[in-house]
DNA sequence: TCGTTCTTTCAGTAGATTCTGAAAATCAAG
DNA sequence: CTTGATTTTCAGAATCTACTGAAAGAACGA
């Protein structure tokens, strides 16, 4: 029936748009979080020019975004053969998608916060006023939990789905 | 010595700046999270005025920015006898503030994604078409992954730091 | 009740971020 | 080389978010 295809036009249609209100309450612009939403809904690869008339947008910004979804290893670039344009597919699986995030955050934005903080403590190592001493200690307790949480992240993001979620699940059962 | 405040106070300005940048990069607004890092430093609790005097910003920025941080059950509200002003004290254990935020950002932002794409998956379940399957699918594995995600961290942080940290540990070495 | 002190609200603005569109650069085939 | 198709860049525009400051609202004591 026709219907069927209007209805999931209108539900992808919600989804990118929510996707995407979603990705910007956590830092990530909302086109590019669009732009995925839409390819990870693609069975097939799209080009620029696909993904600029399903959201609306210009050249540029999807030029951009794609290219920094491929750069978070979150999108491919694919070639047709024959075809000189470029065409873009989504990684689909939940838990490579997962580690991937994992990772690249743990990157870019954890690994210069541990720094920072590294740095707090060893700046303040050898400080005798009370203040000093009471920074110096709450600047430690907070590298600690940074430190400690980036690591098991990364080694999580390093296993084995079919071993470590059921781990997961009973430990906290 | 006389320098050890400037060098303490020189530092601390530094975490402030640092900690307010690393927020924004989490979609947490510049100036909470440094009224956040400005009170994690702070021994004695503080009065609306002295954080605007720390940070150089208004009332109605520091106000706004206070409640939300007790909302969030990161700043408690202080009295001191015979005061009228209220007070502000941030909490200070890491654990307890992962727990905290793990939660709430659970409650705000990954449950209504999680509704989401359990709307998504029902209202596709019966489609028949090749897309309105593959959608199907995708939604499903997506909804069954943040699903368990969600489990898990909200059971992560309602357990006791001293047994599950080590654990993870083991469980990841 | 009135005056004082402190808190909250919110319209307007400032500032930051994201997007557009056109020009420049790249590339492959003839 | 030249041409035409495609991608990239980026200055300026549009949009969105966060902040200010002043006015209104509470809370309390006298």
């Amino acid at each position: 029936m026709a219907t069927e295809v209007q209805q999931l036009a209108q539900i992808r249609e919600r989804f990118i748009g929510q996707w995407g209100t979603f990705g910007s309450a956590w830092g990530i612009p909302r086109t590019m979080a669009q732009i995925h939403a839409l390819l990870l809904m693609s069975d097939e690869s799209l080009s620029t020019d696909e993904v600029m008339d399903a959201l609306h947008i210009s050249r540029g910004n999807a030029n951009t975004n794609l290219r920094e979804l491929v750069g978070w290893g979150l999108v491919y670039k694919r070639h047709r053969r024959g075809e000189r344009r470029e065409y873009f597919e989504a990684e689909k699986d939940v838990w490579t998608i997962f580690c991937t995030v994992a990772r690249e955050r743990k990157r870019r934005e954890v690994e210069p916060a541990l720094n920072l903080l590294r740095d707090c403590v060893q700046l303040t190592a050898s400080m005798r006023t009370k203040q000093g001493k009471a920074f110096h200690k709450q600047m430690q307790k907070l590298a600690e939990f940074v430190g400690l949480a980036a690591s098991l992240m990364e080694r999580l993001a390093a296993s084995e789905r079919s071993r470590v979620i059921p781990a997961l699940v009973k430990l906290l059962a």
